[in-house]
DNA sequence: TGTACATCAGTGAACGCGCGTTCACTGATGTAC
DNA sequence: TGTACATCAGTGAACGCGCGTTCACTGATGTAC
């Protein structure tokens, strides 16, 4: 055995690495193998040994957020406790943070991907689907409430994050996506029944009956 | 004057209207220019002379939505009033309908290519902003509430239809997608105030005041 | 009405380029003795 | 410890392809007479 066990593994790491912070910044067609391999330490060549074709590797980075254990630490000073009872309003403030809006290249795939999705394979749309219900199952235990309107709640938190975030990006000022972004956060966590401010007193009182 | 003076306004709104329903199925970077002019019965060469390049015509294709006097009737069997009063929950139904889901060509561009143009051109994102804020616009006149909190909310209502069409369209299941869908639509109702059905009734005689 | 003509909308071959993928080869590694 | 060797991770040239863009040309049109 030529070289030791761990090393294909941890090279086939470093690849998925580079390809999802080249994927988050400029979208599946704009990146080609040559830089993914590049940014890994590598060249071309070695790419097929290690994935069947780009779209393979493709679906691997999708599936890298939620059902990671290691996504807690994904952004700078931002954690999150998935084991947590206060998942879910921690999930609302990180998604929405200022820190996920700026660091692209660690996006969680939803934001950054959807529409590269939309038009791929039933394969990427699975991997996508798996990551939305982990995030939507990490919020609806915290979400108050019961049943499907529970369910249905964290859901449209969900919804209001993703797209949130895909239309802060889009947008032209970001004093405009600033505002967007902590609207966003304040309905989610209203939404949610985790609000400490604004929206909240009128509200609250109502909703935890 | 060879030709008489509509023939190239007609054909420039042939060529806008092909590269509409293209980027919309396929994404700025599958699209052809070939495809593009075929879709409108010309040849590729002719392309240059309507258009600067490739991306003069995806900011043109972006601004349709909204700020588009035609857009009141994009899906079949919805139409929005801009001018009413009920314009909020209209544009909320109409944008998360099953109409709006199916037809892809003729979707808004938010939804179809948000990712596409955050990674463009500074005049993209401000084609993309001004449909956003028409949107917004729209929304604001008819929530209820006032000031800034109203802002917000039409904001939050308009995050949320596109981000759960943006998810719908990219998940692997109709079921999955139809659920969140009309899960978003309830809560973007009621965030609105327009809510006649569930979640309504609880909330609704808190926030009426 | 009919014809010659100037205009210019549209054509399609050609250019240079970068891509995904393949493959014969190189050379770094751990092992056997 | 030192050396020969088998293995296989990684290389980089090459392939075919389709793209955005250019440009010399064609031919359809309305007009002037």
């Amino acid at each position: 055995m030529p070289y030791p066990r761990e090393h294909r593994p941890q090279i086939r790491t470093k690849i998925v690495a580079s390809a999802r912070r080249l994927f988050n910044r400029h979208g599946f067609d704009n990146v080609s193998i040559d830089q993914i391999m590049c940014g890994a330490g590598l060249t071309r060549g070695g790419f097929y040994s290690y994935f069947r074709s780009k779209s393979d590797l493709y679906t691997e980075v999708l599936g890298c957020f939620f059902t990671d254990p290691e996504w807690k630490n994904c952004w700078e000073g931002v954690k999150v406790d998935l084991a947590s009872q206060q998942a879910g309003p921690q999930v609302v403030r990180a998604y929405l943070s200022q820190q996920h809006f700026e660091d692209v290249e660690n996006s969680c795939p939803m934001v950054a991907l959807p529409g590269d999705v939309t038009r791929s394979s039933e394969q990427a749309k699975k991997a996508f689907e798996t990551v939305f219900l982990a995030m939507v199952n990490v919020l609806t235990s915290s979400v108050e409430g019961r049943g499907r309107s529970r369910r249905n709640k964290a859901e449209a938190i969900a919804a209001l994050c993703v797209g949130g975030m895909v239309v802060a990006r889009a947008l032209a000022h970001r004093e405009v996506a600033d505002q967007l972004r902590n609207g966003c956060m304040a309905v989610a966590l209203e939404l949610g029944g985790w609000s400490t401010k604004k929206f909240t007193r009128r509200h609250s009182a109502a909703t935890q009956k």
